[in-house]
Order: structure tokens, then C-alpha cells, then sequence
DNA sequence: CTTGACACCTAGTAGCACGAGGTATACGCT
DNA sequence: AGCGTATACCTCGTGCTACTAGGTGTCAAG
């Protein structure tokens, strides 16, 4: 496993983006989502819970989600959330505004 | 000049690295980063004042960056700003966390 | 029947980018 | 001489957010 990111917030406004794509391939439930992120980035992107979930409830307070309560075993339920129309504009919206931040980055830096 | 980012904090914890990297060919003073920043970015990069002194008080602090005042034109006072070695160590290490940064991302928005 | 993984949530804190303001010098224009 | 603009510095306050550190409860395995 590569070194994590989450010391300090390298992070801010890209976790918006880590969590949109996460639901592109279908609609999930917060710990999945958080486990697809660590695992897809191949335990880079280590989120804790704490940022996670006020994260999801923000989105969907923006439209971009929406979530709906699943049983899931017996009597445990999950909140599943799934992408809107909105927030699969979105999610376009940010990884067009990713690339341009890395390109500018890579002359700045370079 | 394309889009903009300053809107919203996407540079959080990137900022250092902008101005350090500014600070690799030569000394400069604040005022001048800030341009060679916005140049270097094609405007992309556009940094507050407010986001420029602050951080580099917060370089020299930390012993990255030192400081001097130097005779500009008649009384005019600047402060050039000169990486450190610890700078300059520093600037390599940010860049290559930049680049895992960049790559776990890449793979976990894909 | 306790341990650990799963699953959710909620304060609270720290840190930073930014906006808005303030001060002052130099220079070109009229 | 007067004025506007660019240069050059600084500082306070606000807002946002990632993270820490807790808390609750369910389920499966030993």
C-alpha cells in the first residue's frame, strides 16, 4: 500500500468528486462507498467515516444524491445512496474541472 | 485564460507546493510569486494576497523559506523571499506525493 | 458471550483559502 | 501639481471542510 493522503486536507474539495465517481457504477451505502474509495485508489484515499458521511448528507442536500433506507440482514438497515440526473452532471462537471486542475498544476509545478 | 479555481478551497493544501515550486528558479518577493503563480497557470491559478502572505510567513516559520528586505526603487521596500535547502527538500517531497495524489485520483475517478 | 467487523451518526476542532479592508510608494498622464 | 493605476505589503474575519473522537446498534464467528 502507497503512502495515505488524509494527514492534513490535501483533500479539500476533491472529496466531492472521489465520492460521485464512487457511485457512477451504481448506488451503494455509505461504508461501501468508503471502501470502494480505499480500494480503487489502492489505499490512498483512506477517508474516515467522520468525513464521509456529513460529506454524503451534503450532497444530497444539493441534489446530487438521494438515499433511501435498505434492509439489508435481518433487521440491519443501511442507507443507500445513488446518484440524481444532477449529480451525474456533476460528476462531469468536476472531472472536467479535475483535468484542468491537474494540467495547470503539472506546468506550474513542473 | 480558461476557467478559474480559486472559487471554493480545491487548492487546500497545494498552495505550498505553487509557491515553493515559484521559488525554485530564484528568489522573489511576494507580489512577484503571485504573478509568476498566475502566469505559469495560464490565470488558472489566480491566488489572493490574502492567501499569498499569510502562506509564506507560514514557509519561513516552518523553515522552508527565508526572508530579507530589499531596496526596490527609491524607498521602496520588498520582501524577496529564497528556498531553503529544508525548502528545497521539501519542494521534492511535495512533488512526488503530488504525483501519487495525482495517480490514485486519475485511477479512482476514472 | 465476547470479540470484531459492519454500519450509522454527531459533536467539536483545526486549519486554510479567501474577501475586504488598510497603508504606502512609484509612475504616467493631463 | 494632481490624479489614477499599478505595485507592494499586511491583517482581520468568515466560511468551509477534513478529521478526531466519541457514541449507538447489528450481525457472525469462536
Amino acid at each position: 500500500m502507497r503512502s495515505k493522503v488524509s494527514a492534513g486536507d490535501v483533500l479539500k474539495g476533491h472529496v466531492d468528486l472521489l465520492l460521485l465517481a464512487a457511485l457512477e457504477a451504481g448506488p451503494a451505502h455509505g461504508y461501501a462507498i468508503l471502501e470502494t474509495v480505499r480500494e480503487r485508489s489502492e489505499g490512498v484515499f483512506d477517508l474516515a467515516e467522520g468525513t464521509v458521511y456529513p460529506a454524503l448528507y451534503r450532497l444530497e442536500r444539493r441534489g446530487l444524491l438521494d438515499s433511501s433506507w435498505v434492509e439489508a440482514t435481518g433487521t440491519r438497515k443501511r442507507r443507500v445512496y445513488r446518484l440524481t440526473p444532477k449529480g451525474q452532471a456533476e460528476l462531469g462537471r468536476q472531472r472536467t474541472a479535475w483535468d484542468g486542475y491537474v494540467t495547470a498544476m503539472q506546468v506550474a509545478i513542473a
